[in-house]
DNA sequence: CTTTCATTCACCCTTTTGGTTGACTGAATG
DNA sequence: CATTCAGTCAACCAAAAGGGTGAATGAAAG
């Protein structure tokens, strides 16, 4: 709680891929449908949008890389699997920020305090 | 609790402008800077960056649309302040995600048990 | 009345992104 | 052995993103 930098500086970079990765409407929805319906073939989870196979192919990868899906690859079958840990990396940074923000509010009221006891002087 | 849908439809296009608006480290380091030194001039925080002022007013405008920072303008000074609320629209569909992510395994474990209580009989 | 200051606006350029189509792979099936 | 099927890879394209520069604005200060 103390440390201004609970999440590293080489943390950033993963934290930006993730956030991008989860900033894309298509991305997101793949991700809801994991969540749904468990495990799932590129295939079964194309079928759910109004755009080629291919193009849901590359939205995985962009997952996959990001770390919020993992691919296991039983022959031609490529079952994907969500993953919430790295959302967790996400939930951090903004704690982080919600802290220091939150502190720099206590330590205003503090300096309003004194000023208001240098008053009663 | 029992809504599949508590981030609607209708967020997802403002869920995508936030989170694309956080994506950037750029953009995260502005906010953070805000966080850290209260509401601030643009000038005053271009200076923390490698890049030109107008890069930078484009950045704020960014995070502007996305509800992320407000602007008052004291005539030619503008005086950016961050906004903590939009953040919550993203804990909300993460804890979405991971809300059906756990109904989907809780029912897996039900119909297991099932299962298992069939091949007692 | 010219200068300065803080900032945006209007363009321009390059890279990234989101999408497409077409070919390739390699097991399984007729 | 030809075909189908699941999925990726490669090339391509348009649009958006991120950066830069050079005006323009408009009050204040010399």
């Amino acid at each position: 709680m103390l440390f201004t930098h609970m999440v590293e500086r080489k943390d950033q970079t993963q934290l930006t891929e993730i956030m991008k990765a989860a900033s894309d409407p298509t991305r997101r929805a793949l991700l809801t449908l994991l969540a749904q319906h468990g495990p799932s073939r590129v295939t079964a989870l194309a079928t759910h949008f109004d755009m080629s196979l291919n193009s849901v192919s590359k939205h995985i990868k962009v997952l996959e890389k990001a770390g919020l899906v993992v691919r296991r690859t039983e022959w031609r079958e490529h079952i994907i699997e969500v993953q919430m840990e790295p959302l967790r990396l996400i939930d951090m940074w903004f704690d982080e920020l919600r802290s220091i923000w939150a502190m720099r509010l206590e330590a205003l009221d503090q300096i309003l305090t004194m000023e208001t006891a240098n008053d009663d002087d």
